[in-house]
DNA sequence: CCAGAACTTTACGCGTACGTCAACTTTGTG
DNA sequence: CACAAAGTTGACGTACGCGTAAAGTTCTGG
């Protein structure tokens, strides 16, 4: 039923996310995630879903900008959703049941408007230079037609 | 014609913006800002303007996540721009107002460039986050109505 | 089976973004 | 004027996010 994905070792998947081996260790030993496996001989391996945390990781750090702490406690909530979903398929009562899907709800939430409230205010910011953009558009098209009627000065 | 703020010290500022003073000093030893001007006895002084530029950098660095070099290679694109409107403004030929303003379009549309690609990344975050949403709805929904039909099976 | 490439842990190093004294000067108030 | 509060310039300390070298282990091809 585990859908054997191939196993992978650390600089194998650091260099198809963009990552180094140091980070993706760095980011082992603050929590951010455990590899899949490990060989006889403790060498790290990596599958499919591992390579999607690295990839989200990276997200959050680059994009989003968040520090590996924030990154922690934002995967916390999505670890935690993972969990959910086994604790909610062995539910017993369908009221258990209703309540582990409206947690799971309330900590999605909790990310969107984390993100949100970070795009809003970079919204802001844009706006601004868009208004600077427009009057400076407006400058440029008032002398373009400024030259045109006096093209050269000689 | 200079409308005289009144310059204020530095944890006058630092308390306002809600930045430590020493961060505000270190900003300025980066080369993010200078004060307006300085007391006989060189204490620091504030206008208006510096603490929009306060203000500015906290944005930046919180909201965007730049570091502070990269914040300040934006803050000299902002500062260009005001140095081109003065050159604009005292500018002979209107081939080189128009250059001016040209120049001025590039650096603003650079900026918007930078910001608009953070906010795509984000975005992208959550819609991904809003279709688990979407997905954990779906089944507190479900339960609901289960529950509904089979209120308490005491 | 054996070289050499890849991996492991351990540990120190480094750039960034400040915090925190220390020692001294400036400023506002009684 | 005197004195406390606030500011100034060093200079060192610190947390984060890795880089990098060291020393030993494991894996892989010939």
């Amino acid at each position: 039923m585990t859908a054997t994905t191939p196993l992978r070792r650390i600089q194998d998947v650091a260099g198809e996310v963009g990552l180094t081996a140091r980070a993706i260790r760095y980011y082992e030993e603050m929590g951010l995630l455990t590899p899949a496996a490990r060989s006889c001989g403790s060498h790290r391996l990596y599958d499919e879903s591992d390579v999607d945390r690295l990839r989200a990781i990276q997200a959050l750090r680059d994009d989003a900008g968040f520090s590996v702490h924030d990154i922690a406690r934002l995967l916390e909530d999505q670890d935690h959703l993972a969990l959910a979903r086994t604790a909610f398929a062995s539910a017993e009562s369908p009221l258990e049941r209703l309540r582990i899907a409206e947690e799971g709800l309330a900590r999605v939430d909790r990310q969107i408007i984390l993100l949100s409230g970070k795009i809003e205010r970079l919204q802001a910011m844009i706006d601004d230079a868009a208004a600077r953009r427009t009057r400076i558009l407006a400058r440029v098209a008032e002398l373009a037609a400024e030259a045109a009627s006096a093209p050269v000065p000689a």
